[in-house]
DNA sequence: CTCCAGGTCCAGA
DNA sequence: TCTGGACATGGA
């Protein structure tokens, strides 16, 4: 299937760290988009899909219909941010499933993408459907001990209660959706092993909040060489700053930021 | 061996 | 409210 897309770079919305479950093999990038296993392209413009998937589920899951201009104009009128402009442009936020981000962001807690990557195939492996990322019931089924053997290490507690409550609470996800931004966050902190900044990532990665500005320690030092001189900042004044500057749309900026940081171009 | 990685939690000032 | 240390694991 060939999909016809508008602003869209397939790569860096991949590999920009918004989602830990894509592998790049040979130019292609094999994943799975709902319950379907997908094997990506863009070989020359076009979207390049195979797999039993709608065009429709692509669309959405890459969120094509949304338009990028008002993310192009904060971008493009800072010298700061040009080049991550000019690099990743079609770079999307997505619309991945909320539990998947929500778990994903609990195990990156003081971790590296490398390993994040791996215990995410781990999981899938062992508890998930067909390789894709399990289900909050198979988590939460699951011993404490075999989620250590993953390579979850002191993490594994915090994912197991996590997938207990929201497998015995499936409509909790709506209220979250349905609150406003700072309501949902309160509501996410509350996890275990969710704290300011997981909670950031999981409202604009999973649930699509992109007022969320996830502020880890990339954000940290680029905000603080971009725009405070080098000093010392705290993460809450880097928060507001970025809410002040950027409004609704500072989890997109976010996002050019964090992936031109760990790519070195700002 | 030490340091670090998309932090969080807890205790003590 | 702010600060310091512990925390599993594996790669540099």
């Amino acid at each position: 299937m060939r999909i016809k897309t508008k602003d869209f770079n397939l790569e860096a919305t991949l590999e920009c760290g918004q989602v830990f479950g894509f592998r790049k093999v040979s130019e292609c990038f094999e994943g799975a988009i709902g319950g379907a296993s997908v094997r990506l392209a863009q070989p020359n413009g076009f979207l390049e899909v195979e797999g039993k998937i709608k065009s429709q589920e692509v669309s959405d899951y890459f969120d094509l219909g949304f338009d990028l201009t008002p993310v192009y104009t904060h971008l493009a009128a800072d010298e700061r941010l040009l080049p991550a402009m000019k690099k990743f442009k079609g770079l999307r936020l997505i619309q991945q499933d909320p539990w998947e981000a929500l778990a994903c962001f609990i195990i990156s807690s003081n971790n590296n993408v490398k390993r994040i990557m791996g215990i995410w195939s781990n999981l899938s492996k062992r508890l998930g459907e067909e390789g894709r990322f399990p289900k909050a019931a198979a988590i939460a089924h699951a011993h404490e001990r075999t989620l250590r053997e993953l390579g979850l290490g002191y993490r594994a507690p915090f994912l197991s209660r996590t997938a207990q409550f929201i497998s015995t609470n499936p409509k909790y996800f709506d209220a979250i959706r349905e609150a406003p931004y700072e309501e949902a966050r309160a509501r996410v902190i509350a996890f275990p092993g969710i704290g300011p900044k997981v909670a950031d990532c999981a409202l604009l990665y999973g649930f699509h909040k992109l007022e969320a500005f996830p502020v880890d320690v990339w954000i940290h030092r680029v905000m603080r060489k971009l725009y405070f001189n080098n000093r010392k900042v705290s993460e809450e004044r880097i928060r507001s700053f970025a809410k002040k500057r950027w409004g609704g749309l500072a989890g997109y900026v976010q996002q050019y930021l964090f992936h031109g940081a760990r790519l070195g171009v700002i």
